[in-house]
RNA sequence: GGCCCCGUCGUCCAGCCGGCCUAGGACGCUGGCCUUUCAAGCCAGAAACGCGGGUUCGAAUCCCGUCGGGGCCA
């Protein structure tokens, strides 16, 4: 693409929240790229507003790549060539490069109050001309000018001096986009205070550290013209751009806080696993193949190309991300889903499980792993194992109905005599029970489910009761049918 | 308001250097099958080329216009 460089990628996450699910993405498009190509992934701290920058966000932003399996190969926690990757500790180079570029006059300083600059936009308004029409170098602001004033204590910004030149690039995923000179003001790289804007501190770091190409957010495609004229002022090369699209909540607005859940956190604490996300991910915007959706990371990395990317924002669907969560959550190893089903159950009783309660809890696994869509799925379905009943009310009201005394007690005496308190006699004495009672499975044997779990949806029955204590099996039951008793005296 | 981007089922993705498209797959939805509940699975179904012109024997695919949506700046 551009030269035989090697490729090298970046994103630059902004640690004043956690990681968004936007920049997983664009983080993710990047790494495949990156890995597609043999090159270097990059992240970068893109911490220049140091009052809202927080550094539980960086670790949210480390913790969360690294649970999503996006290894890097420079930047935050790994280091690198260029120091801490940081940029609140870039600031003095990001000075030394206004300096210089005011040296060559392509910027300069600029001390008028934002009312005066607010006034020349209004006017640009009035005349239709586009916002930064008249944001241009003033009279008196020659470097020497400057100093004195800058000396005598007046405040400035140091703004960019367009050249006046149309911009023009070649966008992976968009094709050829134009930007007139008219459209791009001399916009500030410096602030008042000395700190620097995003737009300077981002090409700075791309041309220091040597990406070859910025891959990033559509939201930023209209500021691609002033990052090309600072890199050209400086003599930097022209990393080549991809625009990727937005993603959008279910309103079709960018997509933000108010959609729900837009934080990876909110995912990884929510029962997800990180195959799913990635995978889910790699669909918004792209596609390997139309009909296989579910593919892993090597094959994606295979077939990944910028320039195959969607050109339209793609509305994020936690509906599918919950169905493909699903298609993984079955197709783990079982070693791997016990393992996640104890951690689960620990959780949600607020306890450790001793080894009986292990084994128990492993012989009903598979098939809960069968029924879980999200990890913590699995703490609510196996409870009734591990911990006193609550029933249903709806459910109890659904089954306890006129046979259910009759099938409650008959299942009772049946159970009393199995030998082995195994799936298989229990069915075979619950066949017996439904038989000897004339009763069908629905009316036989949801009232047992009932009783044994407190819910009407469960696991299947003989082996939910297998993996409960015989004892505890049957003293369900039974105190199932003395509520029904206490009912019936009372109704 | 200015500039820029985008426009195929409700949603995601394929098709887009024209005919194989009576537009394909997936999620969701509806109905059915299976079935001890719930899932899963299987089968079936509803569901889209924003609109208008043009080019062409033929357009989702090319061109123009228009409308709509979004992003950025204010």
């Amino acid at each position: 693409m551009s030269g035989d460089r090697r490729v090298r990628v970046r994103i630059a996450p902004s640690p004043t929240g956690y990681l968004h699910v936007g920049n997983v993405r664009a983080a993710l498009f990047n790494w495949l790229f990156a890995r597609r190509h043999g090159g270097v992934f990059i992240i970068r701290i893109d911490d220049t507003d140091r009052a809202r920058s927080d550094d539980r966000y960086i670790e949210d932003v480390v913790s969360g790549f690294r649970w999503l399996g996006l290894d890097w190969d420079e930047g935050v926690e790994v280091g690198g060539p260029h120091g801490t990757y940081r940029q609140s500790d870039r600031f003095d180079r990001y000075r030394e490069v206004a300096d210089r570029l005011i040296d060559m006059g392509r910027a300069y300083h600029d001390f008028r109050s934002t009312e005066e600059m607010e006034e020349l936009r209004a006017r640009a308004r009035v005349e239709k001309k586009p916002p930064g029409y008249y944001v241009r170098r003033p009279p008196g602001s020659d470097p020497d000018t400057a100093r004195r004033r800058l000396g005598a204590g007046e405040q400035a910004v140091v703004r960019f001096s367009n050249p006046g030149r149309a911009v023009g690039f070649t966008d992976v995923v968009r094709g050829e986009v134009r930007f007139e000179a008219d459209a791009i003001d001399d916009f500030v790289i410096l602030r008042s205070d000395g700190s620097p804007t995003y737009h300077l501190a981002s090409t700075v770091d791309d041309i220091d550290y040597g990406i070859t190409h910025v891959a990033r957010g559509e939201d930023l495609l209209s500021s691609t013209p002033k990052h090309i004229l600072i890199t050209e002022a400086l003599g930097g090369e022209r990393p080549v751009y991809a625009h990727l699209p937005l993603l959008f909540g279910p309103d079709g607005r960018k997509l933000s806080k108010r959609h729900g859940d837009t934080s990876l956190r909110a995912y990884r604490e929510g029962g997800y696993l990180p195959e799913a996300v990635f995978n889910y991910m790699g669909l918004l915007g792209w596609s390997l193949d139309p009909d296989n959706e579910v593919f892993g990371r090597e094959e994606a990395i295979a077939a990944f190309d910028l320039a195959d990317v969607q050109k339209s924002p793609a509305v994020f669907d936690p509906d599918k991300l919950g169905w493909m969560n699903g298609v993984y959550m079955r197709s783990m190893a079982t070693g791997r889903f016990t393992d996640l089903a104890v951690a689960s159950v620990e959780e949600d009783l607020g306890r450790d499980l001793d080894g009986d309660e292990r084994s128990r809890l492993a012989g009903l696994a598979p098939l809960i792993q069968e029924r879980a869509k999200l990890t913590t799925d699995i703490g609510p379905a196996a409870r009734f194992l591990f911990s006193d009943i609550t029933y249903d009310d709806k459910a109890w009201r659904k089954v306890m109905k006129a046979d259910a005394r009759r099938a409650l007690a008959a299942a009772r005496r049946m159970l009393e005599n199995v030998g082995d308190w195994n799936a298989a006699n229990i069915e075979k004495a619950l066949r017996d029970m439904l038989a000897a009672e004339s009763l069908n499975p629905r009316k036989g044997w949801q009232p047992i489910r009932v009783a044994i779990t407190g819910s009407n949806i469960s696991p299947p029955l003989f082996e939910s009761l297998e993996a409960l204590p015989g004892e505890v099996a049957l003293a369900r039951i039974a105190a199932a049918i003395a509520r029904l008793d206490l009912q019936a005296g009372a109704g």
